[in-house]
DNA sequence: GTCTATAAATGGATAGAC
DNA sequence: GTCTATCCATTTATAGAC
């Protein structure tokens, strides 16, 4: 294929880093990538400067992904929050199983998951994207139920800690190493709800 | 040195422990094991069949903590029970900082962090050390305090997800990679602190 | 844009001397 | 128990043909 516009370079990108979220990247080499997309080392290496490149190419992305949700959040917010408590419970399974279980994004996560060990900033964007991100963002969404009357005054960051802290919790608990099957979902939302709801009349008025 | 009881076999497992819960295990070279403890390869081979044993060595050793920490637990919980809420703090502070934070059990946990993703075994190892042995520990101490009329009757497993979903959720955000500084420590102390005493004030009698 | 060929380095592992 | 020497496989990376 002598097509300029050829997507080998995304199919590189892809397969690294479903490799990568499963090996990690030192055990990862170049060839295993050109074996699966169907191309010969130096091809690779035609499209990225070196092995390296392509990792932080993948680490590029983690952040463009943030942005945007970030941005679509800011944008969004207000209009989609509810007073009701199923609508609330939803909102919680949604950032579950609409952000963190991604078929994409969780293999953005289980990389940035192993190699925030070894890399710096790999280790920033972890903290970015599963931290500090949703805790600012639910943060927001309580202060404004606070403000709106929906929930009693209280502090809208102890609030988001304890929310987000569950669904961190149960996406470790049964997706951190093992498959996203739907029997698994199942159990993690049940789970989940019963802590949503809890909280939920907890601190509603 | 020719002694038979000597340490060699020990400096290498503490080290392989140390330079695999760093930078994984398929990224730490025999070499690199050998450079630090001040031997050559052939001597480590000489200790352990393979690299491979190495690490199955340390996952041994993982499931002797577990073990321990299980029956410490089951012969005193009994006896180390408060009513009081500082004393119920401690306990869950103590979690944190003698078990998770301990400097030789975190690098366990770090390196099955890394390789629950390509092993298996780690896999399971980080399961139940890091979820389901606590759990069930957490469950027992709220059943007794369910029984001897301290708290209010409840689901005692549902009370151990949500009280030790706040210390898993502490542990990640403040260590998952970064340095355990004694500044970290505090903040995360001070943070858990709070969500332990909403806790307490909800369910305690 | 992709291939073949190959350089150069590194890694796991073993044989045999001391 | 530890070392030197060495083997062989794999890996990153590059040069040059097509």
């Amino acid at each position: 294929m002598k097509n300029e516009n050829s997507n080998t370079k995304q199919k590189i990108q892809q397969t690294a880093l479903d490799l990568f979220s499963k090996r990690g990247y030192s055990a990862v080499s170049i060839r295993d990538i050109g074996k699966i997309v169907g191309v010969k080392e130096s091809t690779i290496y035609y499209h990225f400067k070196n092995k390296q490149d392509i990792f932080q190419t993948l680490l590029f992305e983690v952040q463009e992904i943030t942005s945007q949700m970030t941005l679509l959040f800011n944008n969004q917010f207000e209009k989609t929050i509810s007073v009701e408590e199923t609508a609330f419970i939803k909102v919680g399974l949604g950032v579950l199983e609409g952000f963190l279980l991604d078929k994409h994004i969780i293999k953005f996560i289980r990389m940035l998951m192993i190699e925030q060990h070894v890399n710096e900033e790999a280790a920033l964007l972890y903290q970015n994207i599963l931290f500090d991100t949703p805790l600012k963002q639910n943060e927001k969404v309580f202060q404004l139920m606070m403000d709106k009357g929906y929930f009693k005054q209280d502090d809208a960051m102890r609030l988001a800690v304890e929310y987000y802290g569950f669904i961190y919790f149960i996406f470790q608990r049964y997706f951190s190493s093992k498959e996203v099957t739907a029997q698994a979902k199942e159990i993690a939302k049940n789970e989940l709800s019963v802590l949503i709801k809890r909280f939920y009349k907890m601190y509603s008025k």
